[in-house]
DNA sequence: TAGGATCCACTGGTGGATCCGT
DNA sequence: ACGGATCCACCAGTGGATCCTA
């Protein structure tokens, strides 16, 4: 299902991703010869996949990039009709074992974050939403991410293509990302893993990542001893995210 | 239905409210040849009338305090079985024909809160559950408020009372109170009444407070222009009154 | 297992509506 | 209208589980 070679350039990845703007996923995996599953459970990570195959990315699993020659990451972003991300965003798995002796300049946080292409995904509503509002009350949209939308229904294939954003940290938020990453590391070095919860950092923050609870990790324990834990992860918060779509030099 | 006479001194009044822990409302209220009607929704602030008659609460509603002659405030705060408090705490109107114009020394709200008597009334459940824990995991249960409390049932009448607490703001609880106090009618200064969200305040809060939403009081707008706005009146955060439950010294 | 992610149950808090008795 | 309060819908956020592909 790879089409795409790998773009030239920054302009002619830019130029890509502005072209899919408005596009559904459907139509997109169709244009590809492939179908999207219906079931939003089964199709995790698909949007993210499709999105890569369309743009070129050439990172296989081993690179640290999806696009090396270009030093970019792309992380697709699931948001609500008003631009707000459903989710953090997740950015790299933490390194348990090696937790307090990667410096922030070497960490894959800081190399993952260098630079980012954001691709929102606008979905209607969330796939479990239960009731609606049942006064009926109309809350009316702040942002229309693109003219012309349409909107609705719930599926994985219903998602629109919102407008691309490119990333570079601003000093200052590259300082934000470091107290963050420093603090968190810190937590983990002084409680260990599991004392470390969601509400920790300003931007960042350190969450389960496991295919399955049952996929245990090592770690160092508060006393030192070897703990069986769940993977985590760093995501970044869905409220900074949310900052930067409409700021990119924004920090919350 | 008012039975019990003044109590001569805070000793006598503490007396009767340790008396009465571990009772329900619908026992107590049958001991004054009462009934306490089932539907929740019509028997608000029914709770706090019993308490006020079973302890011999004498402040009309001219009063200051309800027990004038002891200068002391009673609260009944409606409790989880973890002794946490399942709404904030009215403390009283605010004065927005005044505000600005009453300093802390005094305010309402200082010489309300100079001296509370808290009674916890322990309510298993919210009336409104709609669900069980679907997994059917038990979270334990962190204070026991009465010793062998056997707790069941959602209605008015099965709410039981918990241990009381004689509180007098410590001086930096006061210093809080004052802090606050301050803080919220500046905003009401700066932007009007309409600007002043729950979210300010440390311990205490703004929140509307109408018999209906037609009720309409009269408060000065950001222009100094008069507008018609549903009364509003202080609060005490429920998680400040958590703290105070626990350690009267505390604060969030 | 790493990397692409999302689902969902639950909790705490807000915003606002509402009820009763005097 | 004031003083006694509670109800309830909604939303943000967490905690943790889970899915697919390579």
């Amino acid at each position: 299902m790879r089409c795409q070679p790998p773009p030239a350039d920054l302009a002619e990845l830019g130029a890509r991703a502005a072209a899919l703007v408005g596009a559904s996923l459907a139509d997109l995996a169709h244009g590809l010869g492939g179908e999207l599953g219906a079931d939003p459970v089964r199709t995790k990570g698909h949007a993210g996949e499709l999105l890569e195959h369309l743009l070129g990315a050439t990172g296989g699993p081993t690179a640290v990039h999806d696009f090396p020659h270009l030093g970019v990451e792309l992380k697709t972003v699931p948001v609500t009709p008003l631009g707000r991300p459903r989710e953090s965003t997740f950015v790299c798995l933490i390194p348990l074992l090696a937790a307090g002796d990667v410096p922030w300049a070497d960490s894959r946080v800081r190399r993952k974050l260098a630079h980012v292409l954001f691709v929102p995904l606008v979905a209607p509503s969330r796939v479990g939403t239960r009731r609606a509002s049942p006064d009926g009350f109309h809350r009316g949209r702040a942002w229309e991410p693109f003219q012309g939308s349409h909107i609705s229904g719930a599926g994985l294939g219903d998602r629109r293509v919102g407008p691309p954003l490119f990333w570079r940290p601003t000093p200052v938020q590259e300082r934000a990302l470091k107290d963050d990453y420093d603090d968190l590391m810190g937590l983990v070095g002084v409680g260990g893993i599991e004392e470390v919860s969601g509400h920790a950092g300003r931007i960042l923050q350190v969450r389960p990542k496991a295919a399955s609870s049952r996929c245990r990790a090592f770690a160092p324990g508060p006393e030192g001893e070897w703990l069986a834990t769940v993977p985590r992860g760093f995501y970044l918060r869905a409220r900074f995210v949310a900052a930067l779509l409409r700021d990119p030099t924004a920090l919350p």
